[in-house]
DNA sequence: GATTATAGCTAACTATCGTTAGTTAGTCAA
DNA sequence: TTGACTAACTAACGATAGTTAGCTATAATC
């Protein structure tokens, strides 16, 4: 790992733990293993630190995206490739999308650390509400709304659907705590189970 | 309002948009009116007066959740009071609950103010958790077992039941915005709507 | 009227902040 | 071998942090 890395996913860590302004550069180059101004050579400021971390996050965002919502195409295609299994589907992307943010070396610090800074940082408020909030809530109401015209869901405002689905996912993030990991998970499925039971259309057997 | 006060409303705010370490006692100072050796009248240090929000804070919230979770008693005697009229009763509690923290004078920059500082300070994080996550969910997962066992609910598990309907206005409230708030309040109204349509057992009419 | 307490002030302390200048050792290409 | 580049370093800059000491004017108390 070039000294580049160890310097942004450092600071990342330290951001998530004592918060941005909370985190000195002498610090931040002790925890690296370097003097604070050597630092410089590689970023330009602490908010260019700052500003680094936000674009790889996007980045590696992207790509989680496409990797646990697999089903490629537009919305309407993706949703067909739900029918006859949407609960196992459903466990997929909860549990994927919540391990990631929960877990992941990189997304986990930053989701901490963008909740922290997002009402003294306008682009972190941004990307707070784009990526927890706007964003799995947007994607999620046009999965929704498709598996209801293919008739799988029953029929009702796929907004609402996609807060009842999401919303549980988004607290037990929140609240995660790494001694609770398991219990956390069992929560998270039962939640899936029953958002199924109350959504899902019954299957003519 | 004694300059104590002012000063602990003040300093809130100034938190709440900037962070703990974003504020310097002179700005404090300057937005109080007065000069920064001054505010060591009135407390001892910084973090004192970052104490003095949280214990006040304290005291606001049981005043209001009294308030609001009106039926006094046992949660028994509390559950007796709902059966009937779950829906306005439910309606009651989330609005009452998100108007609170949405918007009043105190409890709103608090819970940004707490929100910023929860991975900072450990008593914020704690505060956090019991406040926002734990408190509310034990509270309602109480309410839902009763409901249930008075027939008003669906049998299942009431843990999830209060996860599915305190997480919706737990989100809501992470993503508030005073400029959306009518849209707000009309998607919080919807979740409740669709919650009991779910869960709470048709009346024989 | 004298005394005490309250609550403001100025000035200054030490510590630390982000950052810059200038230096040095190592690497690699011409 | 030289020269350019990289990435570390030491030292120091001005600004600002939280806090303290000591002063003053007003209000309350004896």
């Amino acid at each position: 790992m070039t000294t580049k890395d160890l310097i942004l996913i450092t600071a990342l860590r330290l951001f998530s733990e004592r918060g941005y302004d909370g985190v000195s550069m002498r610090e931040l180059a002790t925890e690296v293993g370097i003097k604070a101004a050597s630092i410089y050579n590689h970023f330009s400021s602490k908010e260019d630190i700052f500003n680094s971390i936000l674009v790889e996050m996007q980045n590696r965002y992207e790509q989680i995206v496409n990797t646990i919502n697999v089903p490629a195409g537009t919305s309407k295609e993706a949703a067909k490739q739900y029918v006859g299994m949407p609960e196992e589907k459903l466990q997929q992307i909860a549990g994927g999308l919540f391990l990631y943010f929960a877990k992941d070396e990189f997304a986990a610090p930053f989701r901490k650390m963008i909740t922290s800074e997002q009402y003294r940082n306008t682009i972190a408020g941004d990307v707070f509400m784009q990526m927890f909030i706007n964003g799995a809530l947007e994607y999620q109401t046009e999965l929704f709304k498709n598996l209801i015209e293919q008739g799988e869901f029953i029929d009702c405002d796929p907004e609402i659907i996609a807060l009842h689905f999401y919303a549980p996912v988004f607290l037990l993030l929140a609240s995660y705590d790494e001694t609770k990991e398991q219990e956390t998970m069992e929560t998270l499925y039962k939640h899936v189970n029953q958002f199924s039971r109350l959504y899902v259309k019954r299957r003519s057997e």
